[in-house]
DNA sequence: GGTCCGATACTCGGATATCAGGTGTCCGAGTAGGGGCGG
DNA sequence: CCGCCCCTACTCGGACACCTGATATCCGAGTATCGGACC
């Protein structure tokens, strides 16, 4: 169970456009040099976002990258499952109903246990996630944070 | 992020030997044909829950698996982590220090608050697979279940 | 009949191919801005 | 001096290689058992 490489990159690329002024962007250049990544990868995995209306993207000069919704409105978990995808880590594919042991389909009416505990420990994992909102992680930071990350990455204080 | 298929193989797996009398074992070519499962991949996968601790295996005729503690002893978490390994799906590589936008050393003495929130959601769903031990899935089963495995399993009523 | 011994068959354990998905890279379509020209 | 137009450069978006790790398979080392021979 390993999430992409280009998750931290995006949970750390959401925090920063948060702490833009509002309709401000940033280009995938701009936050590849911001944190010294493969800028094309970077921005394959920034689509991921903007397919999830997490966030919107405007070409050509001055365009780029900014936050679709209020920073309170986007949580963890929104980021996370956009580039690694909302399916379950675990899948059951009832291989109680195959083999010797076979069980009668009148048995499988309920799903099977394991299958739950795995999903219900899922859910808990989701929920610690949608818990969190980018502004509190904002809000964490030291209070001269957003002025500088507007200026190092965009130029603009 | 996606576990291996072979977590529900050992789930099941473990799940049925711990409906086994005490002190007796099933083969791994037992357990393949009762879940319908290549034999020689299921093995190899055994091997990981005994170099964990949670299945003891004898050779020899007669020999297999069986648990290595009483199943109330035993968690989910164990089995799956056995399988899948114990590190945490997010790795911290510390992109803040990276870059344009680097913080400075001091900055970065408390662990980065994205990191802590992923660890802290990866040890939600430790916990909850942590609170359920074998023998609640076993008595979360028919009861007639147990006697059906065996005598399917091994053919030992 | 009891006991010892050897062959046997069955078990796990590790080393070896194969394939999918994340990782990395590239080029093309589209657009907003800036400069030049004309009125 | 003002407005319009064209060109440029910059942006995202999707299509194409590469490489690590899960999947699948095989063969070898070790051992408890079963049968036979001997005492």
């Amino acid at each position: 169970m390993k999430l992409p490489v280009s998750t931290e990159w995006l949970l750390h690329c959401a925090a920063s456009l948060a702490q833009l002024e509002a309709g401000a962007t940033a280009s995938a250049a701009q936050l590849a040099q911001y944190f010294d990544l493969p800028a094309a990868y970077l921005a394959k995995q920034l689509q991921a976002l903007v397919k999830a209306g997490v966030l919107a993207a405007t070409t050509g000069p001055r365009g780029g990258f900014r936050l679709a919704r209020p920073a309170s409105e986007i949580t963890l978990l929104q980021i996370v499952e956009a580039v690694d995808g909302a399916a379950s880590p675990y899948e059951c594919r009832e291989i109680r109903q195959q083999g010797r042991g076979a069980l009668p389909a009148e048995e499988c009416q309920n799903p099977c246990i394991l299958a739950a505990k795995m999903a219900e420990a899922h859910e808990a994992w989701r929920n610690s996630l949608a818990t969190t909102s980018l502004s509190e992680i904002i809000a964490a930071l030291p209070p001269s944070a957003p002025s500088r990350t507007r200026l190092r990455l965009t130029g603009t204080p």
